[in-house]
DNA sequence: AAACAGACCAACCGCCATGCG
DNA sequence: ACGCATGGCGGTTGGTCTGTT
């Protein structure tokens, strides 16, 4: 007899299966966990399940609420400067995406790490004419879903009332100065950071400019894209 | 046009650390 | 000191979408 018989005939099985729901949040599961949030704030999870209504687990709903719900997160596709960031980061770290999340104010380490696996963990396989195709799809793709998600966060924006624009700004206030790549802080260290094995060990300085940049660094990086983990090694430890 | 492969990402799972009674 | 509850983290899975054959 499989367990689930056994839960169906002893009502245990069915049971579980009311107390949480699991799979895709449906919208207005994420209303009235985003409701209780902007009312009770973050934190004690499992009574947010309870006292929303909600019938997921403490961690379903904290996870919902860190990796999509967060009015702070940024969304959107990862900027070629964001990108070098996490290239860079996991050179140094490994995979402790919450550590390099930290350095990427609005996004997420489940973002960052579902990018490095499908840009990176596979992109050293391929030979350089797949990447370049590879590459291209992709683009594409990030742009349609680019396009997408400016509607959607247009219509967004156009909904929030007053309140909810104070509590983004001072949410804002909040992470502001914890935020690694303050110029000013760049400048009194006397970081000069051209090469990634130059950052400070514990303090990060990362001008994430403006998503536009160009030229250059976009030359030096499609380079990148088809270094393996040991030439980006050796490539990390070159001289500047 | 349909089948297939790969990319992408939301969500789940298990483990570990921490705080509290 | 111990056990329990809770939260955080990294790894993995499964569904959906898109491009290719």
């Amino acid at each position: 007899m499989s367990l689930a018989m056994m839960g169906e005939q002893f009502g245990w099985g069915v049971i579980e299966e009311e107390a949480w729901r699991k799979g895709p949040w449906t919208a207005e599961e994420d209303r009235l966990l985003t409701e209780y949030v902007r009312l009770h704030g973050e934190g004690r999870w499992n009574s947010v399940a309870r006292l929303a209504g909600l019938k997921r687990n403490g961690k379903s709903c904290r996870l919902r609420w860190v990796n999509y719900l967060r009015p702070d997160l940024k969304r959107g596709q990862i900027t070629p400067h964001e990108e070098s960031i996490i290239l860079e980061l996991h050179a140094r770290w490994g995979n402790r995406w919450s550590t390099i999340a930290r350095s990427l104010p609005g996004r997420t380490d489940n973002e960052i790490k579902n990018y490095w696996r499908t840009h990176f963990k596979k992109k050293a396989k391929l030979s350089p004419d797949n990447s370049d195709q590879a590459k291209a799809r992709t683009l594409k793709r990030q742009h349609f879903q680019q396009q997408l998600l400016q509607q959607k966060q247009q219509q967004q924006y156009l909904q929030l009332n007053e309140s909810d624009m104070k509590r983004m700004m001072s949410l804002l206030e909040e992470t502001e100065p914890k935020a690694p790549f303050m110029p000013q802080l760049r400048q009194e260290m006397g970081a000069a950071t051209s090469c990634p094995n130059m950052v400070e060990e514990q303090s990060l300085f990362y001008p994430m400019g403006n998503g536009n940049e160009t030229s250059n660094e976009d030359v030096v990086w499609d380079g990148l894209w088809n270094l393996d983990d040991y030439q980006w090694k050796l490539w990390c430890s070159k001289p500047s």
